[in-house]
RNA sequence: GUUCCCGUAGUUCAACGGAUAGAACAUUGGUUUCCUAAACCGAGGAUGUGGGUUCGAUUCCCGCCGGGGACACCA
């Protein structure tokens, strides 16, 4: 037999072959196969229990006769696998030292990994929509999450086997525009691309504008003109326009560089200013969409709350009563596109969880009209994140005083890493000392916002948002940073001095190995609803299980059997840490 | 009002219907002639509430209480 990458996923695959064999089961039988409590088995299988309630038979004795089949078929090598019964019919499946020591050198580095891991998303085409920001505004630390977020969802797909589009779809053709417009007006300012206050100037106007279309509801049908005009090609207009998207975007990017964002392509909603009279066109055409109160809009009767019948009525507004395109045309135009174009298999929107409304419904009008047109729908997904809060528990607007600029948390979050690395470290050259400072600032702003499940909300805090202690970032870092130690003051790169390594023997080692193997059941998790939180909730587990590892094991010792086996454990450690955090966005360092 | 999320230690968060609900911070006791103590080992402390389904419920269903979001031309 040769060394599994994911037991789990194996172990499931026979247990569904040989349960036909066994009298109650059929191939309908899920064998519900999952990573155990570390105390009981490496993998249980509940499945029998509910495979017992229907054939009404003995749970344990059903699970037995599994187990008695599985074994009979051969294709379980016990010296590499223990089985056993538990509780009222779990099959407890517990790695043998053996098979940890054949994985550990079998499954060496990324390669590897990346080999095992393409089963999850190998061959499909994959477009992910991220950070998409609203242009025209300075980055605050609302921003963090869709760029944090976003980035370490590509990278996970990514990894995973797809060929992925990253695709910034920016808000440069909406109503914020028609408002920026009539206020660049208003004032009679000059916008100078080169100032090095254009963009704040630019963002006060909209505050301004914006302020105004509340108070007044003529300002507002003034800024929705303005649009129009825009929309309708305006010279002017569009000349005003291209210069407030240039300024916008060199801001932006200059905040993507720090957290080494690398979007593909940037194609906004203004790129689909064309391509909008057809979506209008073809939903008239088959009926799809109709007149209501002067717009063009779409209902969903087969989805209560998107019926025409419904009490709120909430309809799919494709096309204004003034004629010019909102959220939803460019968006279904965007879907043509990325299916079209593309070639999309699966489509992925990383945005705040308030639009989720409107993803159920670009899904559900997306997936008619591509069915009435004869087109193959992309798998469509909506990865949605939860609001920082401020303080008053309200989500942190531009509209209620001014937020935390990312910036400027960026740079606290440097400062306050550099007085630590200063204090642990002061030998180390000032420029290395600034950049391990900033490495760690950054890691350790993105490792609070995905450490959490991202359909959580979470209050805006100082304190969290820069904590290098626990379930930090730091915490991680320092790991990697005591393995590569190890190597350094041994003269050799990880990987090396591990011939003749043995099978891991002491609890820290076996219990390290054991965690070392679970990536491949992170990964797993992480990708299945496509929530980071389980890596980072993994990639703890494994610092930590080092952390016990290197208190009680020496390493450099001079049994070279023992040595060697040390050695290997420590090599995969900082190969899958490092590999992790890469996973996540972050950039290990070698010293902090 | 309709509808969608969410209520877990003092705090911030985990737990894909499974075994004794798991961490971190804070509190508290200990560990350094030894590979980076940003570390390690230990202690105390939690499922809003009332029903239901289930062999088994933090998880699924219903009611209530509490917090947040969306709801006609913002994105």
């Amino acid at each position: 037999m040769s060394v599994w990458f994911n037991p789990a996923r194996e172990l499931d695959a026979l247990l569904r072959k040989v349960a036909p064999s066994v009298a109650g089961l059929d191939a309908s039988f899920q064998p519900e196969l999952r990573p155990s409590d570390p105390r009981h088995a490496d993998f249980q299988s509940n499945g029998a229990i509910a495979a017992a309630k229907k054939a009404k038979a003995n749970p344990r004795a059903l699970a037995t006769a599994l187990v008695d089949a599985l074994k009979a078929s051969g294709e379980l090598d016990e010296s590499l696998v223990q089985v056993e019964i538990a509780g009222p019919g779990f099959i407890n499946f517990k790695l043998t030292p053996k098979a940890l020591g054949a994985w550990l050198r079998e499954y060496r580095d990324e390669s590897k990994w990346r080999a095992g891991a393409a089963r999850i998303m190998g061959g499909r085409k994959v477009v992910i929509d991220y950070p998409s920001p609203n242009t025209a505004k300075q980055m605050h630390v609302g921003h963090l999450r869709p760029i944090v977020i976003g980035e370490a969802v590509a990278r996970l797909i990514e990894f995973c086997g797809a060929d992925l589009v990253r695709d910034n779809h920016i808000g440069d053709w909406g109503t914020n525009f028609g408002i920026l417009i009539l206020g660049i007006k208003r004032a009679g300012f000059q916008l100078d691309a080169r100032s090095p206050t254009a963009l704040e100037d630019l963002e006060r106007l909209y505050k301004e504008g914006s302020a105004l279309t509340k108070a007044d509801p003529a300002q507002l049908d003034a800024a929705r003109a303005e649009l129009a005009r825009l929309q309708q090609g305006d010279a002017a207009s569009l000349a005003l326009w291209t210069e407030i998207v240039a300024v916008s975007n060199a801001a932006c990017q200059r905040i993507y560089d720090q957290f080494g964002l690398k979007t593909d392509v940037i194609l906004g909603e203004s790129f689909y200013r064309d391509k909008v009279d057809q979506v209008y066109a073809e939903l008239q055409q088959h009926g799809l969409a109709e007149e209501s109160e002067g717009a063009l809009v779409m209902w969903c009767d087969e989805e209560p709350r998107f019926s025409r019948h419904a009490e709120t009525k909430m309809p799919f507004i494709v096309r204004k009563k003034d004629g010019s395109s909102n959220y939803a045309s460019t968006d279904l135009a965007t879907l043509l596109y990325r299916a079209e174009h593309f070639k999309a298999d699966e489509v992925v929107y990383v945005t705040d969880g308030r639009q989720q409304d409107h993803f159920q419904q670009l899904f559900l009008n997306g997936a008619k009209w591509f069915k009435e047109t004869n087109r193959k729908l992309p798998r469509l997904r909506h990865v949605w994140f939860g609001t920082i809060l401020g303080e008053d528990g309200k989500a942190i607007k531009t509209k209620s005083g001014d937020p935390v600029r990312l910036q400027e948390l960026i740079d606290e979050a440097t400062e306050r890493a550099y007085v630590a690395v200063t204090e642990k470290n002061p030998d180390l050259p000032e420029a290395e000392r600034r950049a391990i400072a900033k490495a760690i600032g950054v890691a350790a702003l993105r490792y609070v916002d995905l450490s959490s499940n991202r359909t959580m909300d979470y209050s805006f805090s100082w304190t969290k948002l820069l904590a290098f202690e626990g379930n930090t970032a730091p915490y991680l870092m320092y790991a990697v940073v005591r393995v590569r130690s190890i190597f350094r003051k041994n003269g050799i790169e990880p990987g090396q001095g591990e011939a003749g390594a043995t099978d891991p023997e002491t609890p820290t080692e076996i219990a390290l190995a054991r965690k070392l193997l679970g990536f491949t059941a992170a990964l797993d998790q992480a990708l299945e609803d496509l929530r980071p939180h389980h890596l980072c909730t993994y990639l703890h587990e494994l610092a930590a299980a080092y952390g016990a590892f290197y208190a009680a094991d020496s390493v450099l010792v001079e049994d070279p059997a023992v040595k060697a086996r040390r050695l290997m454990l420590c090599a995969r450690t900082t190969a899958i840490m490092e590999c992790g955090l890469r996973l996540l966005g972050i950039e290990p360092v070698e010293r902090m």
